[in-house]
DNA sequence: GCTTCGAAGTTTAGGTTTGAAGTCTTCAGG
DNA sequence: CCTGAAGACTTCAAACCTAAACTTCGAAGC
């Protein structure tokens, strides 16, 4: 995972006024909030990568762990559920099982059942090493918000739900128009 | 870019329970707003690389293009700037170049004035496809954005803007915690 | 001037992901 | 049974990234 420390870029404010004089036909109040959700999530990601580092996995190695460990106990899955589940192909999926097999945070085995499929199942070592990534993201996250009172948390917590319901029960077309999927 | 069209995780609220279910220690509604954070960043990247897509142009060179012209006329910046703004290697700026020379979208020559400089300079064709981009996405945003009220995306900037400060100023040590760097 | 150091880019080697092709298993019909 | 088809996973080649070594140029110090 690339160290993106040095990460430069123009302030936010900056950046708002370089779109209005490079794209007159847009929103300030609509790009400062997209720009600030985009940055805040890089920032974000950096910041858990190097907790995971600190633990001695990568980030995408989290993610398969929090997938096994949400799906609840016996931490099962197959690998074509998890690339579903994380966006990956089953390609991909199968190279980061090989890794995480051989750092011990996984098994794999074969379905003695119905032989085609494979059961990725999390270790105990596996288990810890999620628990101690949760640890420190929870103080992380709980220090990320520690300036907002109780009713602005709801009020954000509400807001962006909606605009995740928007996003998830419909996806734009090339033209840009979100447009229902079911 | 991976199509991750096809990408199926548990709604919010199951995931909320699964990790009160498996990590009592942790308050659902920090928890709540930072996974909601992560999914809509998540998928309004899919949502963008649709339409860069359709222009023929990648979520990669659609960030160089954006870097270009949003630091104004001329349009031009050396490729260790370009690293730095977007966080990449410089190695890997030298190849992308590569692929956009190629391909009309930046022009890369020699300064020279100091001959260890290279300059990478927006084309017409460049910036054309970034106002076409930039179209798209403007229609995209303002259609996410619009059970919003003016009074709703005030507040929701503010307090975006609020926890960006936050993380921009201070990162956290692998312990997780907040410390300021300046 | 000569040398040394640092900065800017490029090249090279290694690793991860993707898309496509291939293998193996299961199941439904003849 | 045997065959064909579909599904689950793996293998392979190509694309793109990172880290580190390398090349070149410019700026200081003696």
């Amino acid at each position: 995972m690339g160290d993106t420390t040095g990460i430069s870029e123009p302030t936010l404010e900056e950046q708002i006024a370089a779109y209005q004089r490079e794209f007159q036909d847009l929103d300030p109040q609509v790009e400062k909030i997209v720009s600030a959700l985009s940055r805040l999530n890089r920032r974000m990601n950096v910041a858990y990568g190097r907790q995971t580092a600190a633990l001695g996995i990568s980030n995408a190695e989290w993610e398969v762990l929090k997938a096994l460990v949400l799906s609840g106990a016996p931490y099962r899955m197959g690998p074509s559920d998890l690339a579903k589940r994380l966006g990956l192909t089953p390609a991909a999926m199968t190279h980061r099982i090989d890794r995480m097999v051989a750092e011990g945070l996984v098994t794999r085995e074969r379905d003695e059942s119905n032989r085609v499929r494979v059961i990725v199942e999390l270790t105990g070592e596996g288990r810890e090493k999620w628990l101690e990534a949760m640890r420190l993201a929870s103080v992380f996250e709980e220090d990320l918000l520690q300036d907002l009172s109780a009713e602005e948390r709801t009020a954000l917590g509400e807001v962006l739900t909606r605009l995740l319901r928007r996003v998830e029960h419909a996806q734009p077309d090339a033209g840009g128009r979100l447009s229902d999927l079911d």
